[in-house]
DNA sequence: TTGATATCGTTAGGTTCCGAACGATAGGAT
DNA sequence: ATCCTATCGTTCGGAACCTAACGATATCAA
């Protein structure tokens, strides 16, 4: 059986009040749902899988670049992660805490640090991510090969609009 | 000029680290660039047009929720802004401070409570949508009509799956 | 070498955000 | 009438989150 696609009442009930407005319906349908759909699967994950190991969708982010990118500077990790440096310096103290991530001076610049995933940050990625990505599996189950990959290309057409 | 869509480094590392583990890659890459449009856009309309209002995020969608829907009772109005009811008291008290929204106990049922928007907050959002819409219209400017129709499609059946 | 300027991470202050626990109300049951 | 139990909104404690300001370090010019 199809999923279906159809515009919820939310949305029709949206459109009714701002019809008179002039306002470009297909952006607007286009970024409302990615907001939905972003603050679910957070939620869900949050709720579903990252409790388990007392993680934020934050702090399962950051370990994630550090997971993949290796050590890093907090500017950077903070600007790959979507977060600001004061946010960063919060969240990799819990990573601390954790004993999932740890931190030194740099070696030849006195003003930064460098950050990274310790052992068992790097084994806690390696088995929360599989069912981190079950579940990116999991929603979006019913959209074809094709439609994932439109997908993910619409969206960094945005990502370059929206960055540049 | 075609804008770019190339799979950016960040993603193309990921691939590499995870490629191992026997991961749904479409699903992966589909997902992660919802977080990062998302996170993108987000931070892009508090920076530049939100901040203007004293709105945060979340009380722009909270007081949006009410100008599509009109009164609306505490536990709904939660739901529908993607929020959780404890959060939801604290957007509503900065509302009501701003005199955008504003509050009264329900007549039948002691226990609930009816939030509305004020002429104040009508007005406001009569303000801001259009221009929340204009950055909604500048994030797709170089998505087709019918890219966009289908983001929007196959967002709709994500949100199906992952409240479902 | 001293001074001006830039860059980096942290701190400060305040809002948002969540789950859990709490009071208050409602709606049965007995 | 008095329990249960469910449901509603708020409060509480702690983390995340932002901007602005701050200290420390670096860089470069005079």
């Amino acid at each position: 059986m199809p999923a279906d696609a159809s515009v919820t009442r939310a949305e029709l009930e949206a459109r009714k009040r701002v019809e008179a407005l002039g306002i470009d319906v297909d952006a607007y349908a286009a970024v409302s749902n990615i907001f939905r759909v972003a603050n679910a699967v957070r939620n869900y994950t949050e709720r579903n899988l990252l409790s388990e190991f007392n993680l934020s969708f934050s702090g399962f982010t950051v370990l994630w670049v550090l997971w993949v990118w290796g050590p890093k500077e907090s500017y950077a990790l903070a600007e790959e992660s979507g977060i600001s440096k004061s946010t960063l310096t919060g969240v990799v103290k819990t990573l601390e805490r954790l004993g999932l991530a740890a931190r030194k001076p740099h070696a030849a610049d006195g003003r930064r640090v460098l950050v990274w995933a310790t052992r068992k940050g790097t084994s806690t990625m390696r088995r929360i991510f599989p069912r981190f990505n079950e579940v990116e599996a999991l929603v979006t189950r019913d959209l074809s090969a094709e439609e994932k990959e439109s997908l993910a290309r619409s969206l960094r057409i945005m990502l370059h609009s929206v960055e540049g």
